[in-house]
DNA sequence: CGCCGTATTGAGCGCTCTCAAGCTAGGTGG
DNA sequence: CCACCTAGCTTGAGAGCGCTCAATACGGCG
């Protein structure tokens, strides 16, 4: 979301899945009409909405969910800085899911028609929206895996990665509850607070409300499994 | 998967996700050079394998998995007729995963490099493109569902989609042993057994072996919680 | 400072796993 | 054509991990 409306070196905008489209936009005309700045709860599309636009998380976090028979709700994605959202409603022309904020989030929207003409000419557009399109489709494929432990190894694994903190010393700032974490890993909030007690018993962690630190990645992969 | 070289009016190629792709290479070349027939248990490709082709599944099934540090396979998607498979590596330049035919298989292949200068300049076929990736981004958004008979409810009612045997008396055939549903769910292979027998003792299925019949959707759909 | 949503911790239960023993179906060879 | 063989499926019994319910602690915000 370069957006030069704002910085051209604003680092943000530079990390952002929508960088290079905004930055072949602003020979013609800005790409990015809008932004908005969301407090916490509040809602991006509602299952079933008609797809329009699709948004670049500028900062802050987004999680999609359905709500199932029982009123249940079930986090399908989560959705960090620099992330794109909204490419889940191609295929039907409406969203499948609903999506809100998980903290104050500030979001970058664009027209999905304006985008989809931006692209069809420019193959290097093209690729990065495949390149990652192809990546999210990867993601949280140990939601499966047999133990608590390594879904949890996993989750912080990937997010380290997502979030760009992959330093050794860096610490993660979970956007989450432990509720939505949980939901998302099919895990009880309780055994996400068990199991992160563990692994600082254990050294592998620091924990401290929503800070991470990784104080010992390769064993975290070891019980990760990958 | 039209490829003209086989039949216009090729049933299997018209519900291809490569068939409005094929229609339009036609026009200059063929865009499908090889098609193998595999047998059950053959590699398609490799974890780490570069990407140089992607495949569409003319006919039988794939699976694409990873194997974790104990050596456990950790199935990731299924592929089935008509589905095409390989953009997973696009992010990376290789693929993440393996894939494996689940049976007999009827694959066609296709250059990368030539898929894309295709698509480049039509419109048409990036939609079409995006709108299967947007899809399979929504594929089993339930295998974390609380309970082993919604994961399971929720896979034979996708299942049925996928295969187009959404008339109430069609049967579908399941591609994969019992083990590899149960891999993909996050269950135990006895759990799969325990549940289909329950299910036909409700009255909502008849399954014998491979081939299920659903009788009673609109109670699955309950049971599936969606 | 007090409130309320969120996180932690504990106790007991239940679903699903594991292990083990038959069973079935499909393929092979005599 | 039938007997055998084997991989996959089914069924049972017991154990364990994670869930539920409940009480307490924490922390952000007015």
């Amino acid at each position: 979301m370069t957006l030069r409306a704002f910085s051209k070196n604003n680092t943000n905008c530079i990390k952002c899945g929508l960088y290079a489209f905004c930055d072949v936009a602003e020979l013609n005309a800005p790409l990015i009409t809008h932004q908005q700045h969301l407090k916490r709860k509040e809602t991006l599309y509602s299952c079933k909405d008609n797809l329009t636009h699709i948004y670049a998380i500028h900062s802050g976090a987004v999680k999609t969910y359905h709500i199932d028979l029982d009123g249940q709700e079930r986090i399908v994605q989560f959705y960090l800085a620099g992330e794109l959202i909204g490419f889940e409603a191609i295929h039907s022309n409406y969203h499948p899911f609903s999506a809100m904020t998980l903290m104050q989030t500030q979001v970058c929207q664009v027209s999905f028609n304006k985008f989809m003409s931006l692209i069809e000419s420019n193959p290097i557009l093209q690729k990065a929206l495949l390149s990652s399109l192809s990546q999210r489709t990867n993601f949280g494929h140990y939601v499966t895996a047999a133990t608590s432990e390594q879904r949890i190894a996993s989750f912080l694994l990937e997010l380290a990665k997502r979030l760009d903190a992959n330093q050794p010393s860096a610490s993660l700032e979970l956007a989450m509850s432990r509720q939505d974490m949980g939901n998302y890993l099919g895990l009880a909030a309780e055994t996400i607070s068990r199991v992160l007690t563990r692994f600082q018993q254990m050294g592998l962690i620091v924990c401290h409300n929503k800070t991470i630190q990784l104080k010992n990645r390769s064993q975290l992969q070891y019980i990760a499994q990958e």
